[in-house]
DNA sequence: TGACAATGGTAGCCTAGGCAACTATATTAC
DNA sequence: GTAATATAGTTGCCTAGGCTACCATTGTCA
């Protein structure tokens, strides 16, 4: 059948797994950098995680999100995203509020000052990506996107476990 | 000039960086319950952090890499690595010795049971990796390889600052 | 040679995610 | 209606990476 790596080509490292590892690590600490350097944006002391958070809370135009649907959207922890969310509130950038029709959920919405800071967090997130992306045409770009939704997908599917 | 992504088509959450950051979590995960739940190798109790050591040490056939090349190469924390080798030669599977020509470094290699162990470990980080890339033809795998290799040499060119 | 910087490795402190136990609320089954 | 189950969120504990200070060794240079 048709696997990408055999014994002959798998050279640890050079492979999908690893690269990606180093990716993502990169465009973090690239992030992270960014957004501490920045005037504006220094004194919230966002970390990547956390600007995270907010891109999702304002992507949305209406309904304000639950933590739940957060950890589930962003593959996080419950535990780690109750703590990330009281680090935001303590800056004033989210609300947390009780639903009135299910009083177990948690309604996640940006504050007037939260999403006033968006907008500069989004430029600098956009200008990281593009750093990286550089030299890739907006075809290329699109593919790898492409690729990397496919790897998404094909996460969850039945894991045929390796023998055990 | 040829930014991939502007105000327009930017929508957080989509885009390249969070794609990037899920797929890994999902692939280091699917990666430790494999090594978790392998009859050969639980004992060792391997994460996939471990492997990605071994798979390093493993991988030249001779020269043995220093703990310094080791946290270059994986993008590793000097600190966090001196604990993981603790751990690595607690279970036998690597050794280190001191470097005659610099008494600094430290060799790093193999024990005969690492080596023992690994060509299981590389089966089993091959199978995940192959389900991450299922329905991939060969080209797009190398291309989306390149892609990601592409993004590396990125990174680390003039940070150009988002203007601060 | 002898001061000084650079490099490799280690240890301590801090932060943050993963997991398990727990409470409160909602849903389902009987 | 009540018991059993599931879900949302919080908390405590554990683990592990990042950062900084530190020691030993090596390289530089005057």
């Amino acid at each position: 059948m048709g696997d990408i790596y055999d014994s002959t080509n798998y050279q640890p490292g050079r492979t999908i797994g690893g690269l990606l590892s180093r990716v993502k690590v990169e465009m973090l600490a690239a992030l992270d950098q960014e957004l501490a350097h920045d005037k504006r944006l220094a004194p919230l002391e966002m970390s990547a995680a956390q600007w995270i958070i907010v891109a999702n809370l304002a992507a949305g135009p209406g309904e304000p999100k639950s933590a739940a649907d957060l950890c589930k959207v962003i593959s996080y922890d419950a535990g780690a995203m109750t703590r990330m969310l009281d680090r935001l509130e303590a800056k004033g950038l989210i609300r947390r509020t009780r639903s009135a029709e299910d009083r177990r959920l948690l309604k996640l919405e940006l504050t007037e000052e939260g999403r006033a800071a968006y907008p500069r967090m989004r430029e600098i997130a956009m200008t990281v990506a593009n750093r990286f992306l550089r030299g890739f045409t907006k075809t290329e770009a699109r593919q790898l996107e492409a690729f990397l939704n496919r790897m998404l997908e094909n996460a969850h599917e039945g894991s045929t476990r390796a023998s055990a």
